[in-house]
DNA sequence: TTCACACCTTGAAGCTACTATAGGGTCAAG
DNA sequence: CTTGACCCTATAGTAGCTTCAAGGTGTGAA
């Protein structure tokens, strides 16, 4: 099968499968004498499978942790375990923090009911007078 | 006031200002003889203004849209609420996604509730077998 | 005077996970 | 022999910075 065939079995493009190589998460495939990538279906396995992760938002280190720990098939799950169990709270970090964004930005929402010149909007006027608070370092790969 | 003490006033480093002046969010500044930027209490405001809009996550293109329309104090500040609407939208968007995600991953997470091999891991098994959709496109410019 | 040291300058590269473009090569059908 | 579908590489762009490299400036102390 060659790279468009393959593509389609993984719902992604061609050059996204080819990014994939270049990153190191699929392995460098044969080639025709033209020179064409041809894949089998152990490609198709784990290209589908990089695929789910990252419909889960697992960033390419995290799908690499596991494609590393799927190399030792006789070992204990427990660091697969582990690093999902780390993605989950990833995802509850950032659900924390839209929440409050979301709280913080619908008080601002109330300083303006309705239209007035902009001068004297209470959005820009909070916007404004909001205690700038430094930047923390992301809990979570989530923006 | 020099680079240093405005990145400070707004709890930011002298090489993001830099950045905001290179992407028209910050007017170019005055220099001295010895070629350093100067700054007065009108930037500072508008630094402030800037990193608070971030701190809500917003983008620079929503960002330049409020101040593009602070330009016209008189105006009518219908389309700072609008703004600002559409960017709750955005926060909302992105929660929503981020819990059915939690959602999945939880029934990801219940596949595999102690240590066993790898191979016979549940959840590598789920995250093999699940259906690979195609990405759809973003709803929000949150991650 | 000369040194150290804090502050400033520019430009380029790196980060994530792709997407898009340019400019070409391969191959089967009509 | 040409068309069209497919493939190749390399490069640049996206957002919002951060980090690095290599230097210029200004002040206080030895
Ligand atoms: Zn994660
Ligand atoms: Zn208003
Ligand atoms: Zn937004
Ligand atoms: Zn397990």
């Amino acid at each position: 099968m060659r790279i468009g065939e393959l593509a389609q079995m993984g719902q992604c493009t061609e050059q996204t499968v080819r990014y994939y190589e270049k990153k190191g998460l699929l392995p460098a495939a044969a080639r025709t004498e033209a020179n064409y990538r041809i894949y089998d279906s152990a490609h198709v396995e784990r290209l589908r499978f990089i695929r789910n992760c990252r419909a889960l938002d697992m960033t390419h280190e995290e799908i690499r942790g596991l494609l590393d720990l799927m190399e030792q098939p006789a070992s204990d799950c427990g660091g697969v375990n582990g690093l999902l169990d780390e993605h989950i709270a990833h995802v509850d970090a950032r659900i924390t923090e839209l929440a409050a964004l979301k709280r913080q930005l619908a008080g601002l929402r109330e300083r303006c009911q309705s239209n007035q010149a902009v001068n004297e909007c209470g959005i820009l006027e909070g916007l404004a007078s909001m205690e700038t608070e430094p930047r923390r370092a992301p809990q979570s790969h989530l923006g």
